[in-house]
Formats: C-alpha cells, structure tokens, sequence
DNA sequence: GCAGAATATTTGCAAATGCAAATACCGCCT
DNA sequence: AGGCGGTATTTGCATTTGCAAATATTCTGC
C-alpha cells in the first residue's frame, strides 16, 4: 500500500477477475483436447441449455459481444456445430442457432467435464457454502444491472 | 435443458464469468472520462497498492498476459503514467516498474471510484456477507492454484 | 571460470475483439 | 399505403490479445 491504502486483495472485482481469469484458463486447457475453444463452449453449454436461440439471446447467455458472436456462430456453422435459420413464419430478421448432431455430441462429451471441473473449483465447500456463494453471485450481477451508478461525489 | 440437463444458471463458471464481464463493462465505462482503460486502472491499482513491481509480478496481480502486459506498460510509459528502470545493482533481466506523479494521481483519482463501484456491486449485502462472499472467493482460487485436474474420467 | 539450463522481458505474427456503420426487416402512425 | 423510427444481424476496421520465438542476463555444475 502506498498513500491512499486501497487493499487490492479484498476488492471484489480484484478477487472475481483473478478467479474467472483462471477458471478460463484452466478450463480452455480441459476442453481443448476436444478441439473446441471456451468460447465455442460456451455457445455450446448456451444452446445445450436451451436450442434455438437467437444471436442476441446468445449474446445475453455467454457474455460475449454480438458482433463477436455473428463471426464465432459462423465458424462454428462451418464446423458444422450449429446451424442457421431463419424461420420462415416468424421476424425475418432474427437467426435462430441450433445445436446439428455433431455439436449436440459435443456437448454432451463436455458436460462431464464442466461438471467435474466445477467440482474441483468447489472442493471443500459443504453443499450449503455452493448455493451460497452462487446466490450471491447472482445477486452481485442483479446490482450491476439496475445501473445504480449516479451517486457522483 | 435438452438431453443431459445441465443448468447453465447455477453453474459456478457461467455466474462468475457474467459477473466479471459485467463488472468490467460497467467499471471501464465509469473510468473513462479519466483517459484510463481498465487494463491501464488493473496495472495502477496495482503500483498503488506496491510499487516497483516487475512484469511478471503484474502480470500475476493483474491476470493480463505478460507480453501483453510489456506492451501496455510501454504505452502507460509513453503517457507518462509510469516508468521502468532496471536497477543498476540488481538482476539486470528485470524491470521493475513504478508509478510517476502523474500515475499516482490518476490512481489516487480512481481509488474512490473504485470503491463506490464496490459498494454498489455489494449493496444489499451485510459486511458478514460480504467478507463471506470473498473468502469464498479465495478459496475457490486456491482450489485452481493447485491444479486438481487428474481424475481423468 | 565457462558451457548450458533457466529466468525476465520483448517482439513477431496471426487471430480475436469490439465499436460503429451498413444492411435487412418489422411495425406503428397517419 | 407509405414513411419512419426501432430492432436483429452482419461487416469494416483498427486495436488488443496471446502464443511462440528471440533476446538478454543469471545461475549451476563441473
């Protein structure tokens, strides 16, 4: 600490970035090996959760910029992961993704793996200390998004 | 959910990666107006809170690549925000980088800032809670630190 | 004291990223 | 019916990123 004391290890973003940093790391290591790449899992774990979605909502479910995700669907259509529609009867203007055999396979041989790996991330924590940090994670993010920030000094 | 379930909304890594992006998103936004990206504000907080570090001490501290973390020193050099010397009666590979006036008062500038963000991505919650929340924080790092990652399936 | 392994930082390079503009389409209002 | 503001996605473009190789310096064993 120098002058004004802000102690970085106890500031929650400093503790939330290092971890979600590392868990990234660690877990693109794990998932390589099944030639994805944590983004494309995520789209994977999106979709795996729920079929469908539009880009949008993908954008909403994984955190990453749509103009990001338009390039990363494409690639993963090529892989031949997903797939693109546009519903006929429906917004011409919306893409609905889907998960093709190849991806739905994909996904289902990565579950186990975020499973697990979630597991090691909690090794040591009682059921009841899970649940209770994923509520307060959740909680964290509500605050974040009622843009509470106006108190200007 | 299709097939295998898997409920991407309590899982850990999706909660702390959508907290850590929203986090980001809102902090960069906030510091802005001071002509500081939040790359630049990591590195600061980090001198602040010890100055004279070396590349790969930030690099640790901050979880920014260390090339990368060369080049944005280089940049943070140029602004006149920091400055690198290598000590004349030390190991001569490394650079130890340390905060100028003018790097000292954006941190100084930010530091209330950062804590009110804090505040508000922990409103709600009790000093109990909070404290809870980041000790459990810790641990889960700890818990990556240690790579537990064997018990191939 | 010196060759070679190890460590700290920088740099080359290709890929990923994100903002803003472009495009395509919807739907309301008159 | 027709224009206009709004929404979904893509694309242009400059920047950021990170891996790997290059560079510079230290340390170790002989």
């Amino acid at each position: 600490m120098t002058a004004v004391s802000f102690d970085l290890t106890a500031y929650l973003p400093y503790l939330i970035n290092r971890t979600g940093v590392e868990l990234a790391a660690a877990f693109s290591r794990e998932i390589a090996p099944h030639g994805v790449t944590l983004q494309m899992w995520r789209v994977l774990a999106a979709l795996h959760h729920r079929d469908g979605l539009r880009i949008s909502d993908l954008a909403d479910l994984t955190s990453i910029d749509i103009s990001t995700l338009s390039r990363l669907v494409g690639k993963m259509e090529s892989r031949g992961m997903v797939n693109r529609r546009r519903e006929p009867d429906a917004d011409a203007r919306v893409v609905a993704v889907a998960l093709t055999p190849v991806g739905r396979a994909a996904a289902r041989a990565i579950v186990p793996v975020a499973r697990r790996y979630e597991a090691v991330a909690l090794a040591g924590f009682t059921a009841e200390e899970a649940a209770a940090l994923k509520r307060m994670l959740v909680r964290v993010y509500d605050n974040l998004g009622s843009d509470a920030l106006d108190s200007a000094a």
